[in-house]
DNA sequence: CCACGTTTGAAACAGATGTTTATAATCAGG
DNA sequence: CCTGATTATAAACATCTGTTTCAAACGTGG
């Protein structure tokens, strides 16, 4: 759609500005300047702002769910019609999100991309994203509603979500976590090394006891 | 420091509106037209855009720490030296998360000024939350970590955080969650709902088996 | 080599932002 | 009541924002 070099280098510029003080706080002049390319080319190439921001998505995105259904198609056709464990779709899940930003080295930022999509977009982003990406989700629950046939659908909804917020939480916040990490274990942490560490704790939240129902309304 | 009245209204415009879109995407405008205040009152009373920010975040995080605190004391004492299990150490926390905000109904306000503390702010909300209030958190991490003996202290270290994550990012996404949740399952979900759903998982998860040790470097 | 669509460039636009200033109102204490 | 400090108001300030404009440069097909 335009010549490869000005659009890659604003979509490199502008997703580690994003990832670093999120969309609001990054202004155009930033990208642009950064970038060594003119102002007036976010909005010849991209029309706006707004779009800009999907497309930084939508590079992430759209091979990251073209080579997550090609995994989950690979596991039901392996698994054949027989319950795929939890461990292995989570497993499958954190190769997946590994493997899309690896040849860029850019992990981080797609995480801490992933960490603003939900806290700071108000509008726009996180309905594009539904959107967009839904299905892959949606595809994916129902393959883990298969493996957790203990849980109640809502307490899986939820648990769901807690582990997504783990993950997401910890690892767009991974460079203000490990300083602090390096500076009283003296332990490098790299990503891979949390996400080994995350999945023990995720598979055990996954298949806590189930809560203590609700008390019924009335106390304080 | 000034007539209540003008400050305060100033304060409960701002939480909800920094709450509700960030800060960046809050001007000082929209907060004194809503609250019915001259513009320049924010620049009298608080100085900066900053230190109203910082100042939203004291009316929650004093009144925190001095309860938290006390609770510990509390418990403590009960305990006389000896090990204060982890549920309850989790269960204390949880107990004054809840109360502080009660009175105003504003838990979820709370919730998402923490989440927005970590994503947004990368400079001096942090360093001052950091530098205001961690004293705190390191006295509860001590407690967790007697409490925790077999874990090793970086693993600790992390879980901590990961339920950290986990806690702040349900939270303060919840309105969004509660949506989906309100439609797909016909429940109305209160935080306090979600924190008895909280409390099984997390106890799970930081009690999970430790990681399989790191490979060696070397593979792809 | 020329003409035409595509891409860049510098400048200007209109609007919003945080902050400051100078003046008016308010309210207490003598 | 008057005085003097505190608080409120309106206007202006300088700066920054995303977006447009229009002319120049570019590259390519005829």
């Amino acid at each position: 759609m335009a010549q490869p070099d000005t659009v890659t280098r604003i979509l490199d510029t502008a997703e580690v500005l994003f990832a670093e003080r999120g969309f609001a706080e990054t202004s155009l002049r930033t990208i642009t300047s950064k970038a060594k390319v003119n102002l007036a080319a976010v909005n010849y190439h991209f029309g706006s702002k707004k779009s800009l921001i999907q497309a930084v998505f939508a590079r992430y995105l759209d091979p990251f769910t073209e080579r997550f259904h090609r995994a989950l198609d690979e596991l039901e056709h392996a698994y054949g019609g027989k319950v795929i464990p939890l461990e292995v779709l989570l497993e499958t899940m954190a190769r997946t999100v590994l493997e899309v930003p690896a040849e860029r080295n850019s992990l981080k930022v797609f995480m801490k991309l992933l960490g603003l999509a939900y806290s700071q977009a108000q509008g726009h982003l996180r309905r594009y994203i539904q959107e967009e990406y839904g299905s892959v989700f949606t595809r994916f629950t129902e393959l883990v509603r298969q493996a957790t046939p203990e849980l109640p659908d809502h307490e899986r909804f939820w648990r769901l979500h807690f582990m997504l917020g783990t993950v997401i939480f910890t690892l767009s916040g991974l460079d203000a976590l490990r300083d602090i990490a390096e500076k009283d274990y003296g332990e490098h942490v790299t990503v891979r090394d949390l996400i080994r560490r995350l999945r023990p704790v995720v598979v055990s939240a996954m298949q806590a006891p189930l809560p203590e129902p609700a008390l019924q309304a009335g106390q304080a």
